[in-house]
DNA sequence: TTTCATGCAAAGGTTTTGCATACGC
DNA sequence: GCGTATGCAAAACCTTTGCATGAAA
């Protein structure tokens, strides 16, 4: 699955999805900022500078799309608002660090969850499609 | 951390919160639906049976406490609304596995993650108190 | 031209808050 | 009796939806 732009594009008109200018701004702004965990107001306030008159809604519809076909995916971090980042790869898994002092997410690269994924299929019967992984604690900065 | 009825009283009294009615209840109820992953609305609407004229707003306010004085454990599952259930000593975590097809959400008991968290810790400074891992896919019944 | 996407505003759902009253300690 | 907790209603949020208009293919 691959994340340059034209191709999600392709993948966009493959499904009959219409490659309209804000879903386009949209895909941009995700590109231009893919360290950082995005909520819905956040893109629509990168958005609105190059295209002003776009509606949050369509921001909303957009990004449901884009997380339907697999390019976003939503997460969650307790926030009250869900949060959006590139889908990763099965082998490209990432973990997050949440700081319960000032609410910054880090990132932690790491495959060690696959056996762990097998175990479980195996005693459970539950057929395991993705996982997320997330530590809370307190960041250097935090920890004075 | 134990878990008692009186254990948990006695940790409200000492930090001077008042053992209303309201909040025994509260208590009561996660105590017998100990299994579930209860929302606010679910706990209101077990209360109510018992303590009709309870107002919704109370139900959150005494969520809210008992997550900060660590009885409870504020979790999300995506589907909306936040849900609750009590906090895991330090030797028993356990993971959710949420099925995507129904919704139910089960429970995996499993200690692995130890190891990892002081290799993160090493590697980024993050002091990790806690974690959370869920599973996502899809249960036995809706595999059909 | 047909169909789907947009923008706006309104509605929906969850959670929080203000305030007068009631109650635990 | 003091100070906190409650219930109610309203507000605050985030997110979704209805609908007429506008634009992509």
């Amino acid at each position: 699955m691959s994340k340059t732009y034209e191709s999600i594009c392709h993948r966009m008109s493959e499904k009959d999805y219409k490659l309209t200018p804000q879903r386009r701004v949209i895909l941009h702004a995700f590109m231009d900022n893919s360290e950082r965990h995005l909520s819905a107001e956040d893109i629509y306030g990168i958005v609105k500078s190059q295209h002003p008159e776009i509606g949050l809604a369509t921001v909303y519809r957009t990004l449901e799309l884009l997380a339907e076909i697999g390019v976003l995916q939503k997460m969650n971090f307790g926030d009250g608002r869900s949060r959006y980042e590139f889908a990763q790869d099965e082998e490209h898994h990432h973990h997050h660090l949440i700081c319960l002092g000032c609410g910054s997410v880090l990132e932690f690269t790491d495959d060690l969850l696959e056996s762990l994924e097998s175990t479980i299929a195996g005693k459970t019967g539950f057929k395991i499609l993705d996982h997320q992984l997330k530590f809370y604690g307190y960041c250097k900065k935090c920890q004075v």
